[in-house]
DNA sequence: TGACTTCATTTTGAATTCATAATTCAATTT
DNA sequence: AAATTGAATTATGAATTCAAAATGAAGTCA
């Protein structure tokens, strides 16, 4: 065993890597919300702790993309304009595909088993109209199949990315129809996983994401048009 | 104009970034070897820097990946092993095929031009048997086409990668065989990207990358057993 | 010899302090 | 009234300080 593993399975883990989670969290959810200025100080306050610890934090955060740094006026919540998310979701499309295609070649039948039992809650989810239980679901889904690609590097890029996607509350902007397509690929996903079929999995993946996004954009479109 | 922007133009950036970006580059030249611990104290009596700074930049090093941290045992340059390249290979293959793809529906044909011309100054480079300059030419290609996708971010990501399998020395072990296999494919490469042939670039991108993959693992394996 | 204790030293984690840059706002000028 | 200046305030960048944990060496005992 060597050392980084013994240690982190032992104690726990240093101020700053707590606060750049729970911080990464606020920003998801909204509670910091995108564009907002956020003074030391007050996030200190906040979490009972030393500038120090926070700044470290807000240092990775920057790194990766969640927060702007300015230098000598401060730290700002991103912005989620059209032209990220632009950029972000073909890689997200690019780096889904290869986890359901890695996910063929490893995953055990039990996995299956799994999301399969997952897809039956989310469909469940899906006829009673419950949005965010389903959302849950959906994302669980996508999670298994991640983690059945065996590859904790592409595991913690996904996630990145994946948290400057989702503060856009576009759920709301969600129609029946797409959510009825968004069902139908669903289905597919699970029997090209059950088929292990990788390449096709991949690409049923990419499609689904691009028609998220295709949502997503106009959820977005609508809010710039707003302000 | 935005803040980030007018700012960033004026002043000269903050000293953790110039930090992360120095001791990055030490690292993936092999100055700071793979596995080596690194104590604060010497680092910052390197770069003339307090330790605030410097944690700050460790911080994010680690979060890249270049860098363990343990917990109240300090830094370590992080290790190459067979089982992160194997994570990261199919990773850059997902992303540099993107870029392919993306590179060819925006690259100009003065983009496409630059590139051959590099194209050229590495085949004169291969004939002569120059090593080094083959590879910056090479690394140079790579980056035109990354550029060619207009992807921000997809960049950032990529280099980020790339800086992590850049530490493997492995071109000594580049047959000569292999080499003009190399030499052949990108030729493969410049002609898709003339004909904006986007998902055969990625194809070949990506096969390309897979090749490369298999030297890097046996000059890793053969490193592993020496040791 | 070799394993275990103890204690001084070193290193790290986090808080505090100090210097400097940015912001605010009242006073002044146009 | 609007714009400009400049002092006071505030926030940030970086160094220093302090506390806690880890390391390492000397000593002890089997």
């Amino acid at each position: 065993m060597n050392i980084e593993q013994s240690i982190s399975s032992i104690s726990r883990q240093s101020l700053h890597v707590e606060l750049v989670e729970r911080l990464r969290d606020l920003i998801v959810d909204g509670t910091l919300a995108a564009g907002e200025k956020i003074p030391e100080r007050e996030l200190c306050e906040r979490f009972g702790v030393s500038r120090t610890p926070m700044r470290e934090a807000l240092k990775v955060l920057a790194a990766d993309g969640l927060v702007s740094l300015a230098p000598n006026r401060g730290a700002w919540v991103s912005k989620i304009t059209v032209t990220e998310l632009e950029e972000v979701f073909p890689i997200m499309g690019a780096l889904e595909g290869l986890s359901g295609e890695m996910a063929c070649l490893h995953i055990s039948d039990q996995q299956i088993a799994d999301i399969r039992k997952i897809h039956h809650e989310m469909v469940a989810h899906f006829k009673a109209g419950e949005l965010n239980e389903y959302f849950s679901a959906n994302q669980a889904i996508h999670e298994a199949i991640l983690e059945a690609a065996n590859n904790p590097t592409l595991r913690t890029m996904y996630r990145t990315l994946a948290a400057r996607i989702r503060r856009a509350r576009y759920l709301a902007n969600m129609t029946d129809e797409r959510w009825a397509e968004a069902m139908d690929e669903h289905e597919q996903i699970l029997q090209a996983l059950e088929g292990r079929e990788g390449e096709k999995l991949a690409m049923i993946l990419r499609e689904h994401l691009k028609n998220k996004f295709d949502t997503v954009r106009q959820w977005l479109v609508d809010e710039e048009a707003e302000s």
